[in-house]
Order: C-alpha cells, then sequence, then structure tokens
RNA sequence: GGGCUCGUAGCUCAAUGGAUAGAGCAUCGGCCUUCUAAGCCGACGGUUUCGGGUUCGAAUCCCGACGGGCUCACCA
C-alpha cells in the first residue's frame, strides 16, 4: 500500500503550502481527480484530501480508499458519526473512470480497469529502463560496502555487507544519483605483524602448497590461526608480530614486500569471488591508503579542542573488573532468594513454574559470570604507568571513543574519520552510507558525532547501514561455512533440482551449467536480502552437541526464493521467444479494456507501484522492500499464467481473439521488463530459460 | 548495571495508526494431451509475549513487566 502524504506529516493540517507529493506513481492522475471532487463537495483543500486517500488493501472493495475520520474533521464536525454521514454524501461523487461507493465511514473508489492498464503498461513501456528516475540527479552517495579483511577468508558474514551493499548501489542509481562504491579493504593492522611472523616461521613449507595450486587465501588463514594460536600460548610471538608490524609501519622494506605479497594474493581472490557474485566497486582505496593522510587528521583533533585524557590501562581494567563482580554478585543473590521462595510449599503451580524457570537460567549463566570476573581479574595490570589516551568524552551512554593510543599511535576510529575527510572532499557527497555489521554501531555513531562536533556540516549525510549477523557461526563447531563453499553447494543444488525437475525447454550442457551458478547465486543472494536487513539470521539448528547448517533453508528453491523469481521471468521470456513472425510486442494498436480479468489485472497494478517501492527503499536504504515486491511481482506473473494464456487464447463471445493474443503478448513483455529490472537492483541474474 | 534492538501461525518472515492480521516452509488434498509443475488451486493453522494508557480506530504510538540478541577503552 502506498500513501500519498508527505513523508513528514507536516503541512497537513494548515493551509501553508503542503508538500509537493512525488510524481510518477500511476494513480496520481486518479487521486487528483478524486481529491478535486471531493474538494468540490466539502470545501476542504484538493492538497489536502490528496493526501488522505490511500491505496485499498482488498481489491474486492477498490483500488483506492478515503477513511473519513480526518476529513470530517476538517470539513467542521469531527467524529465517527459524522464520519459515516461525510461517506454517505461522497458515494454521489461522479468522477469519471471512478466508481465510488461506501462502506461505513470508508468510501472506496474503484478504478476503471483499461485506464489503469493504459497508465501502467504505457510507462513500462515508453520508460527505460522502467522505474528508473532522476530525482536524484546531481547528488552523490559513497557507498562502503563488502570491504574484507587481507589474509582472513571471505565468509559467510562477508556476504551481506556485500549484497546488500550492491543492492543499495543498485536502487541510488536507478534514483539518478551518482554513486560511489567503496571496497575500504582491511589491508592494514596489527594481523599483517601476525601473518609475517607467521611465513618467516612457515613461510617454506607454506609457498610450495601455494605453488602446487592451493588457494593463496587459504594458506594464509591457515597460517593465521595457527600463529594466534601460539601467541595464546607464547607472549614472545605477539612481541614479535608488533615488532613486525612496527617494521611495516617505518617502511621497513621486507616488511612491506610480504605485505604487498599477500594483498596482491588475496585481492585475486577477492576479485574470483566478486565476479562469481557479478559485483564491482567504482573505488578500492583500502585503509592503507590513508597512512600518509593520518597526521592530518591528528592536528585537526588536537586543533579542535575536543580531545581529552582518559583513563589509564589500569583504572579501564578496574572499572571492568567492578562491573563483572557486580553483576555476578546480584545474580548469586537473585538466585538465592529464588531458591528460598522455591522452598514455600503452598506456592502456586504456576508461580513455581516460573520461578524454577528463571532458577535454571541463574543456575546456568553463573559459571559464566565467574569466569569473565575471573578473567577481568587477570587483565588488571600489576601496577599503574599514569599513561594516558586521548579521545573524546561523549557523555551519557556513548562513552569515550580513543583517537590517539597511549603510544602515540592512532585507532580504527582515527582512520574512520580520515578517511571520512577524503572522501566528502573527494566526491562532496549528499550521503556515505557504512554497510557494516549492526553490532559496530557503538564504533560508527561516536565517530559521526565526532565529525558534527567539529563542525562538518556534511557530517549529518552520514549514516552506518546495520544488518543481523548470521547467528551459531563457530568454527569450533564447524558451523563456520566459507562464502566458497556455499556458493559451490548452491550450485549443486541447483544443478540437481533442475535434471529432478521436468522441463520442457531445450539445454545445451553449456546452458544448464550457466543456468545452475545463476540459479545457485540468486538463491543464496535472494535468502540474504529478502527480510528485513537487521535481523539476525539463524541458520544452525539441532542440538547443543550437533550443530549442523540448515542447508535445506539456506539453498531453498521453491516458494520464497531466488528461483522462483527467475523461473517468472524465464516462463515470461520463453512466452516471447515462441511467438509467431511478425507479432513482436508492441503499445501501437492495443485494446486495453481486454486486460481485465482478476488475475491480469492484479499482475498489472503490482508493476504500477515500481517506483514507489524503490523510493522507499532507498529512504530506508532497505533492499528488503524491492525483495517483497519482486516476490509479489513473481507471484503475480504466475498466476497470470496459470489462469490465462497468451498465444491461444481460448475464444470468446465477442472477443477478437487476435487482439486478445496482441494484448497479453504486451503485457508479457511488460511483465518481463520490470521483473528484469527488479532483479537488477538486488544484483540478481534474469534468466531467458531455465 | 548503561546503551541499542527484537518478540506476530509449529518454523522463517510480511503488514504507510484503518476495514476480515497476510505470505512461504512444514502437514493434508487436487491440477502436466494447453505458452517451463523450480508452478498453480484448496484445506489446516492467531488471545500479534503479558499488563496498562492514548485514539473514532493499536501488531503498529506511550509507560511498565517478562523473554531473546548485540554492545560497553587503546583489535580492526
Amino acid at each position: 500500500m502506498l500513501s500519498y502524504g508527505p513523508a513528514t506529516g507536516v503541512g497537513c493540517c494548515c493551509v501553508a503550502d503542503p508538500e509537493p507529493r512525488p510524481r510518477g506513481e500511476t494513480v496520481d492522475v486518479f487521486v487528483d481527480r478524486i481529491a478535486a471532487a471531493i474538494s468540490g463537495k466539502t470545501g476542504v483543500a484538493a492538497s489536502e484530501v490528496a493526501p488522505l486517500i490511500q491505496t485499498s488493501n482488498n481489491p474486492e472493495r477498490g483500488d483506492l480508499a478515503l477513511a473519513c475520520f480526518a476529513l470530517a474533521g476538517k470539513a467542521g464536525t469531527p467524529g465517527k458519526d459524522a464520519a459515516m454521514a461525510l461517506a454517505q454524501t461522497l458515494v454521489g461523487l461522479s468522477i469519471e473512470e471512478v466508481e465510488v461507493s461506501a462502506a461505513g465511514p470508508f468510501v472506496n473508489f474503484k478504478l476503471a480497469p483499461a485506464a489503469i492498464a493504459n497508465d501502467v503498461l504505457s510507462r513500462v513501456w515508453n520508460q527505460s529502463p522502467y522505474g528508473a528516475s532522476d530525482e536524484g540527479a546531481g547528488q552523490t552517495v559513497v557507498i562502503d560496502f563488502s570491504s574484507p579483511n587481507i589474509a582472513k577468508p571471505f565468509h559467510l558474514g562477508h556476504l551481506r555487507s556485500t549484497v546488500i551493499g550492491w543492492s543499495l548501489r543498485q536502487i541510488y542509481r536507478a534514483l539518478g544519483y551518482e554513486v560511489v562504491g567503496v571496497n575500504h579493504l582491511g589491508d592494514w593492522g596489527t594481523q599483517f605483524g601476525f601473518m609475517i611472523t607467521a611465513w618467516k616461521r612457515w613461510g617454506d613449507e607454506a609457498m610450495p602448497r601455494i605453488e602446487a595450486g592451493e588457494r593463496d587465501v587459504d594458506v594464509f588463514v591457515d597460517l593465521y590461526v595457527k600463529i594466534n594460536e601460539l601467541a595464546k600460548k607464547d607472549p614472545g610471538v605477539r612481541e614479535e608480530a608488533r615488532s613486525w608490524f612496527a617494521k611495516l609501519e617505518a617502511g621497513d622494506e621486507e616488511a612491506l614486500k610480504l605485505w604487498s605479497f599477500f594483498v596482491e594474493r588475496s585481492k585475486v581472490e577477492f576479485q574470483r569471488i566478486y565476479d562469481i557474485l557479478g559485483i564491482e566497486h567504482e573505488s578500492e582505496r583500502g585503509e592503507a591508503f590513508y597512512n600518509d593522510k593520518m597526521p592530518a587528521t591528528v592536528e585537526k583533533l588536537k586543533a579542535s579542542g575536543l580531545l581529552v585524557e582518559g583513563m589509564t590501562q589500569r583504572e579501564t581494567a578496574l572499572s571492568k573488573l567492578e562491573r563483572a563482580e557486580q553483576k555476578l554478585e546480584k545474580s548469586e543473590l537473585e538466585l538465592k532468594q529464588t531458591e528460598g521462595k522455591l522452598a514455600d510449599e503452598s506456592l502456586k503451580d504456576k508461580a513455581r513454574k516460573k520461578l524454577s524457570k528463571r532458577q535454571g537460567k541463574l543456575q546456568g549463566e553463573l559459571p559464566k559470570l565467574v569466569k569473565t570476573v575471573e578473567r577481568a581479574r587477570e587483565a588488571v595490570p600489576a601496577d599503574e604507568d599514569g599513561l594516558r589516551p586521548q579521545g573524546v568524552d561523549l557523555g551519557e551512554g556513548m562513552g569515550f571513543a580513543i583517537l590517539i593510543k597511549v603510544n602515540g599511535g592512532t585507532t580504527y576510529t582515527t582512520r574512520d574519520v580520515t578517511a571520512a575527510y577524503y572522501r566528502a572532499e573527494t566526491y562532496s557527497p549528499s550521503k556515505v552510507l557504512y554497510v557494516v555489521g549492526q553490532d559496530q554501531r557503538d564504533h560508527f555513531l561516536p565517530w559521526f558525532k565526532i565529525l558534527e562536533a567539529m563542525g562538518e556540516t556534511w557530517a549529518k549525510g552520514f549514516s552506518h547501514i546495520g544488518f543481523g549477523k548470521y547467528k551459531g557461526m563457530s568454527t569450533r563447531q564447524g558451523t563456520a561455512v566459507f562464502l566458497d563453499e556455499v556458493l559451490e553447494k548452491a550450485r549443486a543444488r541447483a544443478a540437481e533440482a533442475a535434471a529432478a525437475a521436468t522441463k520442457k525447454v531445450e539445454l545445451s550442457e553449456e546452458e544448464r551449467e550457466q543456468v545452475a551458478q545463476a540459479i545457485g547465486t540468486g538463491a543464496i543472494k535472494f535468502f540474504d536480502l529478502k527480510a528485513d536487513r537487521q535481523k539476525d539470521i539463524d541458520i544452525v539448528v539441532g542440538p547443543e552437541d550437533a550443530r549442523v547448517i540448515d542447508w535445506d533453508r539456506l539453498l531453498n528453491l521453491k516458494g520464497d526464493s531466488g528461483p522462483y523469481l527467475q523461473f517468472a521471468h524465464a516462463r515470461l521470456a520463453g512466452i516471447l521467444a515462441k511467438a509467431p513472425e511478425g507479432s513482436a510486442p508492441s503499445l501501437d494498436a492495443i485494446d486495453f479494456e481486454l486486460l481485465g480479468e482478476s488475475e491480469t489485472l492484479a499482475l498489472i497494478k503490482v508493476m504500477g507501484e515500481f517506483l514507489p517501492k524503490i523510493r522507499q527503499a532507498a529512504e530506508q536504504n532497505e533492499p528488503s522492500v524491492i525483495s517483497r515486491y519482486v516476490l509479489d511481482l513473481a507471484a503475480k506473473t504466475h498466476q497470470f499464467l496459470a489462469h490465462q494464456r497468451v498465444l491461444t487464447p481460448i475464444p470468446q463471445e465477442g472477443v477478437d481473439t487476435e487482439a486478445l493474443a496482441r494484448a497479453r503478448l504486451f503485457l508479457v513483455a511488460c511483465s518481463k521488463k520490470t521483473i528484469a529490472e527488479a532483479l537488477d537492483l538486488l544484483g540478481i541474474e534474469a534468466l531467458e530459460k531455465m
């Protein structure tokens, strides 16, 4: 359902110029017509009436609806009775191509089917691409997405940022914005100290593995895991890594050589994955790019006067310990009290059940809390060094953001602030979006605030586009999966399903392979994009000791899935391919009166909602708006195809069968175009055959 | 303890403050001699976690309780 009111809601109740409705929606012309008629009858300005008119949620009742409560108020007499009376009055209106009826305080408007069909389909046919607009023209959006870390695996979690970011890129482009997709590669940081240390140690055995054809990144990951395990047991390793990173920062030749080796080899692997996913970036300036720009940021920060001294390491550790102890104490006390209450024999069953549940929870929690306290205690340094980092105190709720460490080094935050300045200066963007996991929210918000505090007006265009994580991924339990494995499994399963399905189309061996790949990746992408991006995805099932990935759900090929969408498109393509010579669809000589069946009209109406959906997706930075839209579009397509024959309609009394076939073929062409363009916004390939 | 976020059908999710809360999966039953059955049609399935409040009208807004998830200082 669409709302035609201004997004803010301001200006509804006063005569002052109402915000113009975004144009380009199919029913606009009808809304205007209806609003004008109502205005004539009630005396309320048409511009105030229009926002009250909404798309109906039930096609049986009509296409547009008006709840009369607010209108009655504007007309002078508020209340339910006045609304009912008003509805009765409005039924008498005579509006061109609109049928008016009332149901209690609601007025329903049924639009002439042929008028809708004409309006929507002409628009679909004439616009290229359909759904595109120029409302973002002249504005730039920078989208930081994917951004994997060098020498670490590309796993399922990275997929989310990649796929969501790409979809947002497509959505903003459709609205006419200039989009700069940035891959902010994690190509700098202490992990390289560890990697170099590992390579010095085991490079002699690692290199032959790579030369033997093993994937570079897999070897790197092995080394990274191995050196971290060693570092846990041997503090000397940590020291060694730290000094290697220091050398790297100082420009040591050997360190730099190894660093660029890791970076280059990893990039090749990332590129391989991006090729499969069909994704690219406009900029690949990673963290290392900002190395020489950091001092300028530090200067700016110092000049701003915002920097203050923070707590020492010992002070921090102590407050952490205190917090852990308090929590433990509280839980112990509550457990004791709960046990006391449970000992009371006169307790009611219901209360007893609730209490024992609470008891179980506390009992399970306690050992963990004890461990937390122990760990916190161990982490407290023996003596106070008095050294204080510098940062910005953001006050209540936000805490203290460290920008300069006690050793004079900079932090992640300092680097992001540096990158922010660079992006603001280079692109003059109206928006900068960071497509990064929801769990990093508390990292982004503070430094956005720092930018504002520094007086940078462009900072208000910065947003963190957070997303939920794949839950239950654990290397230890074997439930952490690399993206590679997922894509391969998906491809294999798509191939398997194709072999098992009843197919009426012939595909060459090569086509079959391509289709399996496209369906597999499409399925994975759609699974990732279909729900609200902030929701966690729990894909691991099974009992505590036997957790497994629920592949059936992840690689679902039926129902609300990627293949469902692709199949709708392929069916339409198949019909167009079978259309006889010389009958290419065209807007000329289409009799829109012939497209009036409920399934047909339903499909047409959904097609008309495309642009408002794109707009909504951009406003909310939410690709799932498009996901649900394409799902609806595909469902209506499948329903239409199941009920109406396109090329050879069943002859009907008084209907020109040829004209009917022509109108339906035209609809098929429009529908195919819309699905293809909607899929493109999600980064999912539309298939001609499958 | 602070901050954020979520709670809707057995499961996964929808629903601009509007009318009878909708899909998919799962279960059960139909439909390939008609353009692709990865599809269509039907049945079953709900005290929208609970309690208050605002409103003509609440899954939606406000307050509270309960229950998940994430996060809280020098790793990125």
